[in-house]
RNA sequence: GUGACCGUAGCUCAAUAGGCAGAGCUCUGGAUUGUGGCUCCAGCGGUUGUGGGUUCGAGCCCCAUCGGUCACCCCA
């Protein structure tokens, strides 16, 4: 026997029974999104990897379905954000805004799986351009929200945070890009645990190790000045130069080393500062005058904060309770694009948290993905197989089943077992033939066994008369009638039939 | 990526201390030639994940490798 190849790891096959629901949760969200005026888009599964390297973190980065094909560097969509602001690009472009797009699709991430977690993974979301930021901002919670309730799930926790808050204070500092990129993408780290929190402290030493000989130098402003110092410090200790090049390199180098201790200081700088945030991390309304005083005391613009208080007062009308609401400023997200308003939605299952939803605004993603103007854009996603993991048994619809089976007396008699089978389709009982060739009494056991309430038995003297002898498996009645009667019954014993 | 546990028939799992590889379910045929669920009988099905080592002898012990589950980490 051949070896069997095993399915891949972190992937997982569709079976009936979830299909249909998954199925059922991705038909009842998307007509409620359709509701709300967004339009139902998908785009290709694999995009060429550009796209996703504005977008994503560094961590991220390394969870791309990456590969190279006839010389294009091609990936699996990792999400569908960027994919959508591709869309809008290619074709939008002169429409009236705003617009508004929902998706449902599979996205891809090489990580390690584990407990509801999979390389690949169904997401629905929504993104909508243009609009007033608050507004807007306004509108994806509500959605966000209400979906939760279209489903009947209500024990959720909802986490809001505002990304503008940090970068308004890192910003003040002079940072160069990887530091700023590297703090926001460790920000959610610090945010979650403990452990996260010495990670980040041990990642910070690794890359800007403390250099005690040159916090002095770091005191003295001026470059100009920096540059003579130095200069002068190296002449002081008799080093000689070949010419004045090897010379000023020399200086540069040390200079550099200089700016990345100066770097290293201003880092751990904001660290004290996300940490002191995440502190006061907690459920309105409590912990906005304590966010407030502490951006008052480092002079940060309060503005991202009012902005939340009126949001978190908008979700509350939604019907969201004041306890599920947790407002976490230094709430930092995996995607590094977002600008402003940050959420994820969380959950409890088997007495382990999982994360439903994640979203946010994101204003200069748009033009990162090559747009000649900026586009204020905001969205969210779910991932749909842990969202119907959620949803109450009876809120879901049962499972549909084959009603009627037609079985067949003879080989001969299978021409018009087709016929009928067609017949009783059309009138719409849903219908299998039984084409295993093994006679009534295996025939009927089959249609026992598999749950099928009406065995259709058609051998030489139904074809004759054109009719069926119909047996409810159930009741054990048995009756021989023309197909059309056969619809009308069944639509009568089709509540008993779930029942089954 | 790190740690723990696991891998035996299509599926779920046994196999005392290292001593003949087994059971239930599924599937096929029959008891029953046009009447079901139950029952009974028979049959199909294996290089014990793979490769090496120890041993008279390995499913069991050792090493390696691949795969799986859980936890950490991270995400939806």
């Amino acid at each position: 026997m051949k070896k069997r190849v095993e399915r891949l790891r972190g992937m997982y096959d569709l079976l009936p029974d979830v299909y249909q629901h998954q199925r059922w949760v991705i038909d009842q969200l998307s007509t409620f999104l359709t509701q709300a005026g967004y339009a139902q888009v998908d785009t290709p599964v694999l995009e060429r990897s550009d796209l996703f390297e504005a977008s994503f973190g560094q961590e991220l980065w390394q969870k791309l379905y990456a590969f190279r094909l006839h010389n294009r560097e091609l990936c699996l969509r990792p999400e569908y954000t960027a994919s959508i602001c591709r869309l809008y690009l290619d074709h939008y472009q002169q429409q009236l805004l705003p617009l508004r797009f929902q998706y449902a699709g599979s996205i891809f991430r090489y990580e390690a799986p584990g407990r509801a977690r999979y390389r690949q993974h169904t997401q629905l979301g929504v993104e909508l351009f243009g609009g007033d930021p608050f507004a807007t901002d306004a509108e994806i919670l509500q959605l966000a929200c209400n979906m939760l309730h279209e489903m009947r799930i209500s024990h959720y926790r909802l986490e809001l945070g505002h990304i503008g808050v940090v970068s308004g204070f890192i910003n003040r500092l002079h940072l160069d890009s990887h530091a700023v990129h590297l703090l926001l993408s460790l920000m959610e780290q610090i945010s979650r645990s403990e452990e996260g929190e010495r990670v980040v402290q041990e990642r910070l030493e690794a890359l800007y190790p403390p250099d005690p000989s040159l916090e002095k130098l770091t005191q003295v402003a001026d470059q100009g000045v920096q540059a003579r110092y130095v200069t002068s410090l190296l002449d002081g200790i008799s080093v000689s130069f070949g010419d004045d090049d090897i010379r000023r390199e020399t200086v540069e180098r040390f200079l550099w080393k200089m700016g990345r201790s100066e770097q290293r200081r201003q880092i751990l700088h904001a660290l004290e500062f996300l940490r002191a945030l995440h502190a006061v991390s907690g459920p309105p309304p409590e912990v906005f005058s304590e966010v407030r005083e502490l951006l008052d005391r480092y002079g940060l613009d309060p503005a991202p904060l009012t902005e939340l208080q009126q949001l978190v007062s908008i979700v509350e009308q939604c019907g969201v309770p004041r306890e599920q609401i947790v407002l976490n400023l230094s709430l930092g997200r995996g995607v590094s694009y977002y600008t402003g308003l940050v959420f994820e939605i969380h959950a409890q299952e088997d007495g382990f948290d999982v994360q439903l939803c994640g979203g946010g605004r994101y204003d200069h993603l748009m033009s990162t993905v090559g747009s000649p103007r900026e586009l204020n854009a905001c969205g969210f996603a779910f991932g749909v197989e842990r969202f119907l993991s959620l949803i109450p048994r009876e809120t879901l619809p049962p499972i549909v089943t084959t009603q009627a089976l037609v079985i067949p007396v003879h080989t001969q008699d299978l021409p018009y077992a087709l016929q009928v089978a067609h017949t009783a389709r059309s009138l719409g009982v849903r219908t299998e033939v039984d084409v295993a060739d093994h006679g009534v009494s295996a025939g009927l056991r089959l249609a026992a066994r598999r749950q099928i309430r009406l065995a259709l038995i058609v051998g030489e003297d139904e074809r004759r008369q054109g009719v069926v002898t119909v047996r409810d498996l159930v009741t054990g009645e048995e009756q021989v009638s023309n197909v059309e009667a056969l619809a009308l019954r069944t639509q009568n014993t089709q509540d008993k039939d779930q029942c089954l």
